[in-house]
RNA sequence: GGCGGCAUAGCCAAGUGGUAAGGCAGAGGUCUGCAACACCUUUACCCCCAGUUCGACUCUGGGUGCCGCCUCCA
């Protein structure tokens, strides 16, 4: 039985979808506007996790993942360069592809973009002025009425009237923020704009995840997710817009993933403390950065380091070299069983609320039993693979030997066995100096890049 | 101020009402001409104080510390 914790309850709850073996799925996507960081690394990996793993325990999941690509600072970074906002727009969900390429995170069914789907933006927002739980503003803004409705605030456990009266540290003097949010904004001149029944301009961030979500998916959903910054008020407004509409649950299960931080911070782009998913690959192979993400459950905020990088570099290397050695034992039946076992224990780690860092631990564990066993390699390599963690990309990437280090290393060789340990050392240190590491086994010589 | 979360070995990180997975580092050992790699062995009583219980790290209450949300944000 798969179970999740859902931020709407607070606990864990077994995974009841509405329409088995059917899984609707809406992870809010990023806005367009510069590169993704490691942050935004961890939130699609995980998601990327929750669908392997539903897929393959016997569920067919439709994955709706959108492109924020109109917004302030899309806008005011196309200002900046002189060009048009689709310029923007198209080079960084170029980047975003490639990222999530490398990271080995499977595609969504659509990516719909919110400047794609005007037509249904702006009908939900006719619905809901309609009946009422949106207002014009005068200054010709349309906003969502919170007030209008009564679960206002259940998603993130706020109250209305301490909304209004909370603020950070300073407060007091400064005015209560109203809650009401935008929903079709003026466009000013030179911006881009979009024609509407309120004038031309262009929708607020909330409604296109609604607008989109019930377009691809239904008014009622399975699964929601995203970074837990989004749980207010995005999500919340979201619920606001849906279920004012429908007057049903929108979401099922609400999935929230925990901040990567890096010193003590929040990483992200208005704190300009963001690692992108580019510097990791420009130094890591991309299975080490997922294996230190899944390392960590979900729901943990990630404390970001070189050095725990590095450290999950070397363990993922350990797995690499145990697993390129062939296995010449057939196993025994109680060694299938043993087997089983593990098998068994790292399914149930992913079945209760995606426990990928226990699943990891499993996979060690049977790293330990392949080794005094002689047997098991090709259940670590199937739940590598299930983790999505390519674990010999090194191998497979390595450049070629040059002609002349083989020479080098054929001549260490000879004066090794000539017992000339001399020359044979100041050999090794050449080759170092090409960047090549000797290592001496049984079986002759092998070298690694370094 | 309101709300939410976290606190486990040097570091990272799972977990259960009955005496703590795993990884990295460290120590000892095997292997090696040496080294590296690899392998074997080894390292904790779980923030503090009360309470519940035969028994709590795990449940309850209080405290302390840290983080996040309340503005765009994965």
């Amino acid at each position: 039985m798969i179970q999740f914790y859902d931020t709407m309850q607070q606990k864990k709850v077994p995974f009841k979808p509405l329409h088995p073996p059917k899984v609707s799925m809406y992870v809010c996507g990023v806005t367009v506007y510069d590169t993704c960081h490691i942050g935004h690394a961890r939130a699609y990996i995980v998601f990327d996790m929750i669908k392997r793993h539903l897929n393959e325990s016997g569920y067919t999941v439709t994955h709706i993942q959108n492109f924020t690509d109109i917004d302030d600072k899309i806008i005011r970074k196309a200002n900046q360069e002189s060009v048009c906002i689709t310029t923007i727009t198209k080079r960084y969900i170029r980047a975003f592809f490639d990222d999530m390429q490398a990271l080995n995170i499977q595609p969504a069914n659509h990516y719909p973009k919110a400047t794609e789907h005007m037509d249904a933006i702006i009908a939900l927002i006719e619905r809901l002025l309609a009946i009422g739980s949106a207002f014009i503003h005068t200054n010709g803004d349309v906003l969502f009425s919170t007030a209008a409705f009564d679960g206002y605030g259940k998603l993130s456990k706020k109250v209305l009237g301490e909304l209004e009266a909370g603020h950070r540290d300073t407060a007091q003097s400064i005015e209560a923020p109203s809650l009401d949010f935008v929903l079709w904004k003026q466009s000013k001149s030179g911006e881009p704009a979009w024609p509407s029944p309120w004038g031309s301009g262009r929708p607020g961030w909330h409604i296109e995840c609604s607008a989109m979500a019930m377009q691809y998916l239904g008014d009622q959903i399975d699964i929601h997710g995203g970074g837990e910054d989004l749980v207010f008020p995005h999500h919340e407004n979201e619920i606001a817009q849906c279920e004012s509409c429908t007057g049903k649950p929108f979401v099922q299960y609400w999935l929230h993933n925990g901040f990567v931080t890096l010193h003590r911070q929040k990483m992200s782009k208005s704190l300009k403390n963001t690692i992108t998913v580019r510097d990791l690959l420009d130094s890591v192979n991309p299975g080490a950065i997922r294996l230190y993400l899944l390392r960590t459950h979900y729901r943990t905020p990630f404390q970001f380091s070189w050095d725990g990088l590095e450290e999950t570099r070397r363990s993922l290397q350990k797995l690499s070299t145990c697993l390129a050695e062939p296995e010449t034992q057939i196993p025994t039946a109680a060694q299938v069983a043993d087997l089983e076992t593990f098998d068994q224990r790292f399914n149930q780690a992913l079945n209760d609320d995606m426990n990928t860092a226990l699943a990891v631990g499993v996979c060690f564990e049977v790293l330990r039993y392949i080794q005094t066993q002689g047997v098991g390699r090709s259940l670590v390599r199937d739940c590598l693979v299930y983790l999505g963690i390519q674990y010999d990309v090194e191998r497979s990437e390595a450049r070629p030997l040059p002609a002349s280090c083989e020479a080098l290393i054929a001549e260490r060789e000879q004066a090794r066995s000539n017992k000339d340990f001399s020359r044979s050392d100041q050999l090794r240190d050449e080759l170092l100096t090409h960047g090549i590491a000797v290592k001496d086994t049984r079986n002759g010589p092998t070298w690694a890049w370094v």
